[in-house]
DNA sequence: CGGCAGATTGACCCTCATCAATCAAGGTGG
DNA sequence: CCACCTTGATTGATGAGGGTCAATCTGCCG
């Protein structure tokens, strides 16, 4: 998965932007607020809920300190979703406003914007590939797998960390049941792959982690021959 | 499911473009190919595939007349995926240097360029939804009640049209083996919700087809009241 | 301390994947 | 024009993976 709206703060500080404070539960916008503004995460960190007409609720995606998260606003004239703290979190709101006519002035400015918004497309994207094609297992994998990399990134501990949401809400992103996500970071750790203590994980052995992606199928590497 | 690119070949035409003719089975651009340029489709539809490292496939999207498909490689310098044309198939290449220098100057091709990249991340964020909390029926239903959607605005007949696609790709789309797509057509066939001859497709009763997505679901009508 | 949200674990069951046989439709070459 | 082959679709039988229901357990906050 790739790592959206990653490190564009220098360039989206040219538009200014005001310091804002969302405490752990409150939310950032919701699904049809009037779009005004991307927010780029300065601590803390948020999830991107979808959801649909007929109460269906999706979680699509996690965004950590140093991300930005309001990109689907761009295109229509509202947000397309909610977002909501998931500990208490600090945000610079940057009017969308002065952005677009800034960028229209700096290509650079102009061009980030750009990737930003197609970084966040390959990153749905592998989000597809994940939820289209992979087992529970693999799912789980690759989820801490994508999270211990954005930490790292991000100046963290890429093996030792908290997940700041719950297993329903892992569930919800990985199109599967609490009780799986449950079962399955508990086997994780019988098998000495890592090791869980409600949100706190440490990942004891990265190699093994990788190698569940793919293992129980043995077509694949038949193909693969 | 949204519709990405759509009607934006009059602004995209300002930066010129050459027509190009796709056969049935080519590639329209592959993976890691250097991107160079958008492709607005003139006539006959493509698949968008993405391949992972270990060998897997998942098409993320099918593109029909009047859209635009290539956007993901916008952000590096190449393609993240295939595009394959499923039928013969004609394009417009359009350069993206000369679009982003025009972009610059016309505030319009700016914003357009920018919802057409936050109306794709739409499209997938509404599959991840599908993907993440759909059972096979209501996933096919979503499938069809797009696809019908999608050809009306292209001025084609709403209630029957050919799938250009094997039920293969329409299983890789939806996360289903083609052996469950085929089953649950013939099942929609038994209901007298819709007439399938092969790829050929009638919508016999569309209220019918949307009220799939939901039904079975106990839970979410008690929440609902 | 009590109450509550979240997590774990077990038992059971259902949906969908898998394996396999058959059928239909095109394309190709004789 | 027909026999052959290939690709795609359908349908059946079977079983596994993960959903569902339910009982506990833990940690946290008032």
């Amino acid at each position: 998965m790739a790592d959206a709206g990653a490190g564009m703060e220098p360039l989206l500080a040219r538009a200014g932007g005001t310091r804002r404070r969302v405490r752990r539960g409150e939310y950032l916008y919701r699904l049809g607020a009037q779009f005004h503004a991307l927010f780029a995460i300065r601590a803390g960190s948020f999830k991107a809920v979808l959801l649909s007409e007929d109460g269906r609720e999706q979680v699509t995606g996690f965004h950590i300190s140093g991300e930005v998260i309001g990109l689907d606003g761009i295109g229509s004239d509202t947000y397309a979703g909610d977002a909501v703290a998931l500990e208490d979190s600090e945000v610079t709101e940057i009017p969308f406003e002065q952005l677009d006519a800034l960028a229209a002035r700096e290509p650079a400015l102009q061009r980030a914007l750009f990737r930003m918004l197609a970084d966040e497309i390959q990153r749905e994207r592998s989000l597809m590939l994940v939820l289209g094609s992979m087992r529970a297992e693999e799912r789980l994998a690759a989820f801490l797998i994508n999270l211990s990399q954005r930490m790292r990134a991000r100046g963290f501990s890429a093996h030792r960390f908290l997940l700041r949401m719950t297993r329903e809400e892992i569930g919800s992103l990985l199109g599967l049941k609490l009780e799986t996500v449950s079962r399955i970071l508990s086997r994780f750790q019988d098998e000495g792959l890592i090791r869980v203590r409600n949100r706190e994980i440490e990942i004891v052995s990265m190699p093994a982690l990788r190698s569940v992606i793919g293992r129980n199928e043995l077509r694949r590497e038949r193909e693969a021959a």
